[in-house]
RNA sequence: GCCAUGUUGGUGAAGUGGUUUAACACGCUGCCCUCUCAAGGCAGUAUACACGGGUUCGAACCCCGUACAUGGUACCA
């Protein structure tokens, strides 16, 4: 086909299309940033509901734009009508405000480089198909699915590449004449690029992550523009990335195979490549068949981003953990810098892993641990306040009945080198502080604990007596001692190991019954600190409860 | 089938030719501290560099092959 025909037959195809790709272009300027700024995207197809995986892709895009003053933005790669669930976009901006992953630019941000939709852009990218058609490097191609599929089971039996390609393009070098025929008889047909690569020549792609790497030459004949006229995700890519000056593109290392295809979209059409980083996926070792594969929704519950709003995985602490699997050396340097934040670390491209990052939920579950165990009583109680408004009204409305108390509960053993770890999630404090609420007590009390042990009432009611609130910790302990002494208990477990028989028990014992009666399980923080917010009166209620629940 | 990438202890991983008798973290086990638990301290977790060749004075690191895993091979992204 000459230059002539092919004009005619770009007109002929997009008859609607007016405008050229310079306008484009000069609607697109180049970024005012600043030298060695990042432009990054995060891409998500409205299709269900948010992975982990998308979120942590998101996470690096963030983190890399944000350290080198550049920009991140959300496009909505909605091509796929078919796949397209309902409030599919309004559940990724809402997943990413909620996870404090927020772009700087794009869809619902704002932005100079819109629209940050791909399905508004339709008419962009068939003015760039026009320009391929003009320039040879596109073409309709009018093959059905049969004929596609019979050409498919044709390769597999000759054992050779799969797609539409060199001989197998039949639609490639139709004239004119022929493409005007097919398209008066109505025959639907889709353009495909006409690909220039020889497969005997290798091409070298430096990835940011995955270093060189090697492969053929792409000569797949794939799909530009479908049949309804909107563009496969490759080409969107380009034009997008091109046209919205992305200068890295982090993604799934899913694309990596379509490396070639898309270095050779950039070329035919003059367009500077962005760069390429490709993260691993995370994976998971399944239970039952002991093979890696990614983590899915439907099998591993924290895969899908629900999962850690709804059981209060502290947000922070999900990103320390992102952190620490997007670079290697994250979670030494925050060992070593632990008054710092993530922000103060400088992620680099090579110290991401390259092979696929295993999910590891009990690193997860110690870096929630060690999230809680920084933040004041106050800060928690607010924290677990907000989480509860949302999932456990019930729960919500006993905490702020509780405030104070709670707050003061919440801030035992906080002031010390070494704070307490005990809550991993908000949904954890409830449980892990139900001896706090007295309403809660009062139902359930003893119900959980779990030895079976009965402790002397008598005894204990002898000790409040004699128990002040008002001394220090180690005063009261010297007391205890005193008391223990007294009723024929050893003063330290050392001293009744010694001689087991001439006592009844240790100290331990008598704080354990103490524990028992007063917080309805045998293991707590620090008891004289929990006494002293109780004040003798609630002790007393208490340890009335005990002596009806043990029948003394 | 074809193409690509990966494979270090229970887990995540450091490491890119010689201070590697292989770091660190998490997990697990034991001891210590201790009113319990958590935390913390100390120690342990048997022969951890997929396998086979090659290059080199020297290889976890470079090259080739094999196995396995992952991804792609769509008018899905």
């Amino acid at each position: 086909m000459s230059e002539k025909e092919r004009i005619e037959l770009a007109e002929l195809l997009f008859p609607n299309i007016k405008k050229t790709r310079e306008e484009y272009e000069e609607m697109y300027p180049k970024r005012n940033l600043p030298e060695g700024a990042m432009v990054t995207r995060y891409g998500p197809s409205p299709t269900g509901s948010v992975h982990l995986g998308n979120l942590f892709s998101a996470f690096c895009d963030m983190v890399y734009a944000r350290q080198s003053n550049g920009s991140f933005f959300l496009r909505i790669e909605d091509t796929d009508q078919k796949r397209a669930v309902e409030g599919g976009i309004e559940n990724i901006t809402g997943v990413l405000k909620g996870f404090d992953i927020t772009p700087t630019e794009g869809y619902s941000f704002g932005g100079n480089y819109g629209p940050y939709q791909q399905s508004k852009r339709t008419e962009i990218y068939q003015t760039y198909v026009k320009d391929l058609i003009v320039k040879g490097y596109a073409y309709p191609c009018f093959m059905t699915e049969e004929e596609i599929s019979s050409i498919r089971e044709e390769q597999e039996i000759n054992k050779t590449k799969i797609g539409i390609y060199g001989m197998y393009a039949v639609d490639r070098d139709l004239s004119l004449d022929e493409i005007k025929e097919k398209l008066a008889n109505n025959e639907e047909y889709v353009i495909r690029l006409k690909s220039p690569g020889d497969p005997n020549k290798q091409i070298e792609v430096i990835d940011c992550i995955k270093g060189k790497m090697k492969f053929p030459e792409n000569d797949m004949d794939t799909v530009l523009l479908k049949k309804d006229g909107t563009p496969t995700y490759h080409f969107a890519h380009v034009i997008d990335d091109h046209l919205m000056h992305t200068t890295h593109v982090i993604r799934g290392d899913e694309w990596v195979s379509s490396l070639p295809l898309h270095i050779q979209l950039f070329e035919i059409l003059g367009f500077n490549p962005p760069k390429y980083a490709h993260i691993a996926p995370i994976t998971i070792k399944d239970s039952e068949t002991g093979t890696i594969r990614k983590l899915s929704k439907r099998k591993d519950p924290w895969a899908g981003a629900k999962f850690y709003e709804e059981s209060g995985i502290p947000i922070e602490a999900l990103h320390l953990y992102l952190a620490t699997i997007a670079n290697t050396n994250f979670e030494e340097w925050y060992l070593n810098n632990q008054d710092k934040k993530i922000e103060d670390f400088t992620f680099s491209f090579d110290k991401q892993a390259i092979g696929g990052t295993s999910f590891d939920e009990a690193k997860l579950t110690n870096l929630c641990k060690t999230y809680f165990s920084r933040k004041s009583g106050e800060e928690v109680y607010n924290e677990t306040l907000a989480y509860t408004e949302k999932f456990d009204s019930d729960y919500n409305k006993l905490l702020k009945e509780n405030k104070e108390d709670m707050i003061k509960f919440l801030s035992i053993e906080k002031d010390g080198p070494r704070p307490r770890k005990d809550i991993s999630k908000y949904s954890d404090v409830k449980e892990e502080f139900s001896y706090a609420i007295d309403s809660m007590f009062k139902e359930e009390n003893y119900a959980k604990y779990d030895g079976d042990k009965t402790y002397d009432v008598n005894l204990m009611k002898e000790y409040v007596e004699e128990l002040d609130l008002t001394k220090t910790n180690e005063e009261w302990f010297n007391m205890t001692k005193d008391f223990a002494t007294r009723h024929g208990y050893a003063a330290s477990p050392k001293e009744y190991k010694k001689t087991p028989d001439a006592y009844k028990g240790h100290v331990g014992d008598v704080c354990e019954a103490l524990r028992v009666m007063v917080t309805g399980r045998t293991k707590s923080p620090d008891l004289f600190s929990i006494m002293k917010i109780l004040g003798k009166n609630r002790i007393n209620e208490r340890i009335e409860l005990y002596k009806k629940y043990s029948n003394q």
